[in-house]
DNA sequence: ATGTTACCTGACATCGTTGTCAGGCGCAGT
DNA sequence: ACTGCGCCTGACAACGATGTCAGGTAACAT
């Protein structure tokens, strides 16, 4: 009978995978030595190196990190986790490729998933990650509460929560000035003369879509509006029912001079709705969120911009700095929102 | 002198991480009994299973995926690679979308990344992928061959290709029916009588971009037209050069009446440049890709439209097949694009 | 009572790597 | 010649799990 059967399959074998018992016994040194070249350590005579890494390269071996990441004293399996809205809308996927490029750069892998704004899934996802092992997560928090989330063991892994803050635990947030983008956006209305609105926003138990209606009401209210009067309509989560709502308001009785839509896929169907009644030169739109062709329209959309790309690149560096021990009070980083002018927000109200 | 010390951070420190050992000495059972109950393995009582369930709750006990792979006969990680031209771009984050969302329903994760054409990256990324141990790997091929990439060891990865075709290697692939899709752009115009075209394509050593080239002067060939004096425009890499250019054409002497754009970039810049010089009305444009807002446009802009999502769905269930075992042939499937008419394809040739 | 079978259960080796540690070698200082 | 130090090097245990295997118990047939 047999001790060991493992390395019975080295010559004939093509798709056996070396191991660095093969790599040693190839180059005659012992396995320890082989860890260290792999591993750039110090203490290994230039010759041994040279033997070792010709070993490895005629067998095209590869280090298992996985098994590495077991022993090893910082248990660093060099993986992150993202869980974004939804990797397919644009503003996530751009948050994403920011996020990507810099962990790549250090040899971190990113393990990317989508959210659907479902609280279930975040927990199954989370739990998934976790049990990887992953060395981070930046997350985008959808239940009311991230506490019960995070089991006590990993409250100090590091965490870094997106365009919404966490609640119920600690950590490092970026996110957009919501508020006062759209306090801007109702500011740049008034200043043309409206006095009719309407908001339509999206799901409102979202963090962001509270501020955001939050910001507008409180310019008009300063503006002497009775809030109570606009139209407003929460809870849009698509297209075609954003497009529905303002086809009702702009064929009502009294038709709002100007629209503003709290988000990118409102202000779709808020679009769609202008262009098929023939309003689009007649109502004036602020969206809330760029896109692409916004100033191919006609007219042009103004926007409320956010950034995704930078807050994606602040969360990434955030995440790497706690990653690699940084233990200052977690602090929460404001990315400015931006206007962007291009036609749509500049009508004035009709006589 | 103790032997073994880390079982003594277990009841003061909050923040350890319980293992199987641990979660069995609270159950008072065997390690292999808790390695039972948390792989749902028969033959435990249900006596037994409970408290040993008790017992994970209690510490808040999670399996280590990495270790447990590492010993287990299959190896698999439960993860898989996926390797886009760029996670920001829609068509690719539609794929990635439909991927995440077959693997994420059988407990597999996602390592996503950006090639963005360039084979460094390409090879580099595998190669970490690779030390990850994924169970296999969906992506889109730049080098010209994938047979180096691909260590001996590891060819019988599952893998699947998906906008491009595998050299060099046996692989499945899933791919858009480019060159049919062009030469039914090509017939559209033909048909509404045009005879002066220009081409504008993306990098021309991407596979992708000369079917489609191929395509569409295979058409106009067929009609009789000197192909060769169709102006030709190759390695259009972004927006602005494709405006500079389409401007150049626009301006020219003799400007075509037809154009087409192989790619998403390529076409906002030539939309640009139309809208700019105010012939949007005047000049018909066909452009591969579908993009948003395209029915919002003025005209409304034609396009061969490819199906990511389709395409995603189709490589992951391959993937997953492969993963499971299937080892029939490898082969391609193709998943047709679709001519979607909005306007301005269907602009008549200038008098 | 005994043998057979089916079901539970845990000791132990092992997956591929890294941490610990002790040993060997060469060279400088005395 | 001897000690001390620095540098290389490999044997061995261990990371947290699973596979193997043997032992133990209860139930049933003989």
């Amino acid at each position: 009978m047999l001790t060991t059967v493992s390395n019975e399959m080295q010559p004939k074998n093509p798709n056996y995978r070396p191991t660095m018992r093969n790599v040693a016994d190839l180059a005659g040194v012992g396995i320890k030595t082989v860890s260290r070249v792999m591993n750039n350590e110090p203490n290994v005579s230039e010759a041994t190196r040279e033997r070792v890494l010709k070993a490895t390269r005629q067998l095209n071996y590869q280090l298992d990190m996985a098994a590495g990441s077991l022993k090893r004293t910082d248990r660093k399996t060099m993986s992150i986790g993202l869980l974004l809205p939804n990797v397919a809308n644009p503003f996530s996927s751009e948050i994403n490729r920011a996020i990507e490029d810099i962990f790549n750069a250090r040899g971190i892998a990113v393990f990317a998933a989508s959210l659907d704004d479902d609280a279930a899934r975040e927990a199954s996802l989370i739990t998934a990650f976790l049990g990887r092992r992953v060395d981070g997560l930046i997350l985008t928090p959808i239940a009311a509460n991230q506490a019960y989330l995070i089991p006590e063991h990993s409250r100090d892994l590091p965490m870094v929560f997106i365009d919404r803050e966490p609640r119920g635990i600690e950590a490092d947030a970026v996110v957009t000035d919501n508020a006062e983008g759209a306090r801007r956006a109702a500011a740049h209305l008034l200043a043309r003369g409206h006095t009719r609105f309407a908001y339509l926003g999206d799901r409102f138990d979202i963090q962001t879509a509270q501020q955001r209606q939050n910001g507008f009401f409180t310019e008009l209210e300063k503006a002497g509006i009775d809030t109570g009067l606009v139209p407003t309509f929460n809870g849009v989560i698509d297209e075609e029912s954003a497009r529905q709502i303002a086809l009702g308001l702009i064929n009502s009785a009294e038709p709002p001079t100007a629209i503003f839509s709290a988000q990118n896929i409102v202000t779709f169907g808020v679009l769609h709705a202008l262009k098929e009644t023939g309003k689009n030169h007649e109502i004036a739109l602020v969206g809330f969120d760029d896109f692409l062709m916004a100033d191919m329209l006609e007219p042009g959309v103004t926007v409320i911009a956010q950034h995704p790309g930078e807050i994606g690149r602040i969360a990434a560096e955030r995440l790497l700095a706690r990653i690699d021990g940084d233990e200052q009070p977690s602090k929460t980083y404001i990315v400015p929102s931006e206007l962007i002018v291009r036609g749509s927000g500049e009508i004035p109200p009709a006589a």
